[in-house]
DNA sequence: CGCGGCTTTGATGTTCATCAAGTAAAGTGG
DNA sequence: CCACTTTACTTGATGAACATCAAAGCCGCG
């Protein structure tokens, strides 16, 4: 991890409108005043679970992983997250220590948020605290729908859609590079890593995708789509 | 479903600590004026899913299930609330219709405010904005923790880990009635109907537990731990 | 009284994890 | 830079966990 200068004040910060809109002036200033920038590397630890928390993270660029150690002593990821995904806010208003780890999975830049400066800010602005309120609720819906989701498919459909996911939701590209090994696929998903690679493989055999490695190119998004609604 | 008198002021009702303490003299005056208490029977709709939100309603007395239809057309059960559980809370700020259904399995006392008026209440008293987004995480983290964990287990553990949460976390009773049907049951932890009664069998059978229609006895929590814990 | 829903048990088959074993790739130290 | 270790990837064989199917008893309710 990296401290990084800060590159554009927050009056010209492109993530204002996501959460930050309502805040003018005065309030904007102490606020550029109480963030740092922070630079992480594919593989390194944002946020580690029980550690105390001090500060509310938000992604601006690269990928992570949530996730946390089960009793079996496993890593599981809980969720793949995004610039505009406020990754940090769970369990930051609920606990002072995190309930989970953030790890980047692609070189990451973090905005970090003094925890009682943001507090205050709740406090002293209604607006902000709604806009908040909404965002955070809207972060753990998506996340209880996705397991729930999954939960209900087999093997083939929960790879199905997490090649869709990536395709559609993360890359914007039939082909791309998976930001995961095939055994932290098997953490996202609920399997064992042999049955990822096993379904992949009959994936490239059906003439579903194509697998060079870490990339995955869709060959036929149709089928796809069958495998992973029907799945 | 069927609206009751107010039985008491909400300068009265036990429930004022959980959220609204900090709402003082004319403020509490106003939330009066704007809910209602609302009566459920054992069985009876409280909330359908994708209909409107008008209405953030909390929980005074009963028991209820938040469940949703599944794309396999099958309904499961996300979570058990009681009291003190926030449950309409869920997916209030994030959408304008519920994702959830919400459904009394015992007779439920329900108070409803507008939610409009909670709306406001976050704008204009900062600490009320906090004690919400508080709880509100709070109650997502319980949820995402629990099916979480659920999700590692084979189905003895489940079981045994469903006994355990209605002894210990609903009736503080080693003796108690349950509230669900077997296929209920299943919904809740993931399995079919089926195995969900032989498991309970095959638990009376070893001493574990006693059956008598609904009502279950628990005669070795030890053992019903041990399983929970690492099944 | 009979119908539908809930419960129970047994038999069967599918899905999936585990085990084993080998290849490829990627880091590590001399 | 090369031998060495480790980590990731891959395929097949086996068995365990679990769903599905079938059949029958039970109970509440119109």
């Amino acid at each position: 991890m990296q401290t990084v200068p800060h590159t554009v004040h927050c009056n010209e910060c492109k993530f204002r409108s996501l959460l930050f809109n309502n805040l003018k002036g005065e309030e904007l200033e102490i606020f550029n005043q109480n963030r740092r920038d922070l630079l992480f590397k594919k593989g390194e630890t944002i946020i580690k679970e029980s550690h105390e928390i001090t500060e509310f993270l938000y992604l601006k660029t690269g990928l992570v992983k949530i996730h946390k150690m089960g009793m079996d002593k496993n890593d599981h990821i809980i969720s793949i997250a995004q610039p505009l995904d406020f990754v940090s806010l769970l369990s930051i208003f609920s606990k002072s220590i995190f309930e989970f780890s953030i790890t980047a999975i692609e070189e990451s830049t973090v905005c970090a948020i003094n925890i009682e400066f943001l507090e205050s800010l709740v406090k002293s602005n209604g607006i902000f605290a709604l806009d908040l309120l909404n965002k955070l609720s809207t972060t753990y819906d998506n996340i209880i729908n996705t397991r729930f989701m999954l939960s209900s498919k087999h093997l083939r459909g929960r790879i199905a859609y997490i090649i869709l996911f990536f395709s559609n939701k993360i890359y914007h590209d039939n082909k791309f590079e998976l930001p995961l090994s095939r055994k932290e696929i098997g953490e996202l998903i609920n399997m064992t890593t042999e049955n990822v690679i096993r379904i992949l493989s009959e994936f490239r055999k059906d003439g579903i995708i194509g697998i060079d490695g870490k990339t995955i190119e869709i060959q036929n998004e149709e089928i796809l789509r069958k495998i992973c609604e029907l799945g």
